[in-house]
DNA sequence: TGAACAAGACTGGACGGTCTAGTTTTAATA
DNA sequence: TATTAAAACTAGACCGTCCAGTCTTGTTCA
């Protein structure tokens, strides 16, 4: 009898180690749990969402749940990292760039970042993460390197390799410099849209945003 | 006996509703409570927090914080309203504007934001009231009035009365014109530094903040 | 004297995590 | 194909803890 517990206890052990669905469980519940976690973390954040509420939108038991993750807190963690991946995966696709000068590469960039950044899911996700931050710093750090960082280092890619090859843009760019102008136009970009959505404020309608966007785009052109 | 705990009873939900130091209290008492209450809903957020812990940071029975409060959720909506308008004072004051050109003026303004935003305070604070919005909205509708839309209003009639009366401005700005641009300046302004502080990212030394701010006006006033 | 208070016991309930007992799935074997 | 044993699972009882909010019993102060 204890044996048999003993056993069980150490393989949960070890597929919760690797944060990764355990390797002789049938397949189907560890996404069941894990996109149940999600809805409930997302709306209701980590301390407000229960494992019992969890298991039960999951049609699952809790022992499955920890047979899965060894805490709460490791299946927290499993989501904001799995979320996060999911959120940021067209920051990881290349963008398309055939012939398109670059005003019109930085409109499509512009509204399609805004976008992303303004989905009800990604400000969810922000709000959880910006929340857990404090309390785990390494979750705080990956969001940043996914989000931020990412969108950063695309936006100098492009402004500083336009910038050596012609007329573009006013003066060519060394690479802090291209960096600081990414960050600036991402900036102002996200204005305080993003904070409106965070905090329930009313977002201004979508043709508004595209004028917005287009607006950011000339700035940058003609202030760089 | 009951009689007696009846008439409290009535004072206590009076005190409360109007939110304010209880008229019967002794003064410093209410000081006291909100001052223990703010550092643990700040350090600790809103479930985490005990009242137990607050009373006894407090010097105060757990009795009297419910003397002044009706419960543990008015207590943190009173706190997150005294807060922000705290940490927002200096939005509340006329900025000197003595002779001094609007590149000079916006250098001081956006070096005065950016230090407000990134003050550790204000970062808890956002952080607090970020994760509150989603069940208090009112909280965050508050929030973004005393906060974000005061800079913009701020920012825009600078621009919009500068750019009438001179050369400071390529072009004279209408109202809604002047607020968009508002908003990109702040927007580009906060950048990611804020995002950085509030998910642990380190932050950029001192001096280079101000390189950072000096660009963003270059930037504005070349392409505005 | 009476109102505000301190100290802390107490209640009721929620929740994280464990445990038990019985059921289903899987997969190897006869 | 039928058998079977281990592994994964379910349902829910259970434990310990924490906590919001109440109540009691005194104490302090005006």
């Amino acid at each position: 009898m204890t044996e048999t517990v003993q056993v069980r206890r150490s393989e949960t052990a070890s597929a919760k180690a690797s944060c990764m669905p355990a390797e002789k469980s049938r397949p189907d519940k560890h996404h069941a749990i894990t996109q149940a976690a999600s809805e409930m973390f997302l709306a209701e954040g980590f301390e407000r969402a229960s494992l019992d509420q969890i298991a039960h939108r999951a049609g699952v038991s809790k022992q499955t749940i920890y047979s899965h993750f060894a805490d709460k807190e490791a299946l927290f963690k499993a989501i904001c990292v799995e979320l996060t991946e999911k959120l940021t995966i067209p920051l990881r696709q290349p963008r398309q760039k055939d012939g398109a000068d670059l005003r019109n590469l930085l409109i499509r960039l512009g509204d399609d970042a805004l976008a992303m950044m303004l989905h009800p899911a990604s400000l969810d996700l922000h709000r959880l993460v910006l929340n857990a931050a404090a309390r785990f710093p390494e979750l705080g750090r990956a969001a940043y390197e996914a989000g931020a960082a990412r969108m950063i280092d695309d936006v100098a890619t492009l402004l500083s390799q336009r910038s050596q090859s012609g007329e573009e843009l006013p003066r060519v760019l060394g690479e802090a410099e291209a960096r600081v102008m990414a960050e600036q136009f991402i900036g102002m970009l996200r204005g305080f849209h993003q904070i409106r959505g965070l905090l329930g404020v009313d977002a201004i309608p979508v043709a508004e945003r595209r004028d917005y966007v287009r607006s950011c785009v000339e700035l940058l052109l003609r202030g760089g």
